[in-house]
DNA sequence: CTGTTAGCGCTTTCAG
DNA sequence: CTGAAAGCGCTAACAG
């Protein structure tokens, strides 16, 4: 059963001969021109609600050379994309915006990468929003070259407007965070170096133990691998190299953080006692680990919203900034040593 | 900067005249008739390569009255409905059968729950998957009455398409696990009793009891609601009313099972020694409990894979079954006490 | 204020 | 095998 079945298609031609009116009014109506008595509106309207009437997006498009679709590609490399807390968030907040301004929200398919540019080339959305930072730079060149409506979320990439987070002053909050909870030895552990998000937040750390007269040795910092144990190995990397444990580790990201976490506890630590940890993004399970996570807070959300805006507002013709950054927040749990505020 | 600036527009017209045949021509390359030419298809395509030429979408859907866009609705009390696990993981199974059929993926917007309808009426897809419990009977009998293409995910209703997971059995088999643990008193928590899923796996837990010679006490089973800490205080009030603790614990899903656990906790009781505590679903928070989470595992991308799939069937005019069910499976880890697998 | 008309870019008969 | 022509349903001039 549940074979085909035409459903049925009423067009504006058939409102239009209930109403007794042209079909150009109908469309007048519809879009609410002022040009239209108020009796012939409603007229129109009804004959709308009797016939159960939706205008065809697809001839109102075409028409008009717009979908009000709006293309979202996560550019993760870890692979089940969805899966991952991070991105959630953030297209909550891309929903949020694009919710307030009845635009629909296309999610491109996770493999699809190169198919990225079509999809606005076959004017199935009308701008994308590229998500995170593994994609080429021929790809965004392309974009850039094509003047194809883009904003880049979590991402940067000269010539396209983006929005970001302040990577570097996370890593610097961590930094005084730490050192003011006494802290005098480091490590820093990641997924991998290669993104440019996390080397951000390296280099804000190192200058704020720079600042404080400390250092990170090369040996103390560790990149583990994308798969989800990646802060588990950089962390045992670590403590091989250094034949020792810092007293405080920075991790790149709250994954890698809850991962470097597993480490350190089979070696039979104790954080915050033995050593100070914490992450950066704060993602839902931050404040669900054992013991709770300190971490510095990405706001997701804010990125997905703000990005969605940004987009919405070039698609208006209006002009957008090349670089937006978001504030990060310092969220002091368990990990380390509370500290009062000053540090920021 | 970034304010207008046309993506320019290229049309069938451009490479009909560049490669010297006429539109027809062109479409009939496009769409690997038979009926072209070898060396004018060659010459075609070439020309679709120098000009960069891409087909609308727009002009070929009016045309043909499909869009390749399917719609995606995640119908769920739980507030930022992209944040669950559970459907992320749906949506993962679902982007995997779409891809593999160049179908594209519209997420439909979260609040806007009527609106699901026009979605399919303005022709903006050409098919609707409708994931989850929480939808109107109502808004289900439309899509039913006017002959919308929809299947239903892990939710069902007459007339309707869907496929669910066994949730009966996913109580028979907590039961009959629990009870070959050694339980003999017994308490089920969920977040709300009006969802027919959780009801059903109740009915299944009860039904395992029975035959095993034990009963369900009715004070026994409680709702705390839906916010992230429904099982805790469903938990709470069982043992409240219980004035005591139950030998095992059945939560109708893993967050209310983790959630209990922290009820559990707060009383100073061990898992398992004090009592045993399983959970259905396996989302991927489970494994990471402490300690791991016994649970029974629903297939959550096979719930969203098939369901794509069955609704690309009926798209292509196929005979789709009303209900498919997939199976659930015991996943024993250190929330209760080993056995045989024999109880299955 | 409202109807008529010309396409938007593509697919698809219908004739060559 | 290929071209000409007729729309798909709607919007936007252009005339009343």
């Amino acid at each position: 059963m549940f074979g085909q079945g035409a459903p049925n298609k009423v067009t504006i031609r058939d409102v239009a001969d209930l109403a007794g009116v042209g079909i150009a009014t109908v469309s007048r109506a519809l879009n609410g021109d002022a040009e239209v008595a108020e009796a012939t509106r409603l007229r129109v309207l009804e004959a709308c609600e009797t016939l159960g009437f939706r205008r065809s997006s697809l001839a109102r498009g075409l028409k008009r050379g717009t979908t009000d679709n709006i293309g979202v590609a996560i550019m993760s490399r870890h692979a089940p994309v969805v899966l991952n807390p991070f991105y959630t968030e953030v297209i909550g907040g891309i929903e949020e915006a694009l919710e307030a301004s009845e635009k629909h929200l296309l999610l491109s398919s996770l493999k699809r990468r190169e198919g990225l540019l079509a999809l606005a080339q076959e004017g199935r959305v009308d701008g994308l929003l590229v998500v995170g930072c593994d994609v080429s730079d021929g790809v965004l060149a392309q974009f850039r070259d094509r003047n194809i409506p883009v904003v880049l979320v979590d991402h940067a990439f000269e010539g396209l407007p983006s929005v970001v987070s302040d990577h570097w002053q996370a890593g610097l909050i961590a930094a005084r965070h730490l050192v003011a909870g006494g802290s005098r030895s480091f490590a820093f552990v990641t997924e991998n170096l290669d993104n440019p998000n996390f080397g951000q937040r390296l280099d804000g750390f190192r200058h704020g133990l720079v600042e404080a007269g400390l250092t990170l040795e090369d040996r103390a910092v560790a990149a583990g691998g994308d798969a989800w144990d990646g802060g588990y190995f950089a962390m045992e990397r670590v403590m091989e190299r250094l034949a020792g444990i810092p007293e405080a580790v920075f991790a790149a990201n709250d994954p890698a953080a809850m991962s470097a976490a597993k480490a350190l506890a089979s070696r039979g630590l104790t954080i915050p006692d033995d050593v100070s940890l914490m992450g950066v993004d704060d993602i839902h399970l931050a404040a669900h680990h054992d013991p709770p996570l300190t971490t510095v807070r990405v706001d997701k959300v804010g990125l997905g919203r703000v990005g969605a805006q940004l987009l919405l507002a070039r698609l208006a013709g209006e002009d957008v900034p090349e670089r937006t950054t978001l504030p990060v927040e310092l969220v002091i749990r368990s990990t380390t040593w509370p500290t009062l505020g000053s540090e920021r």
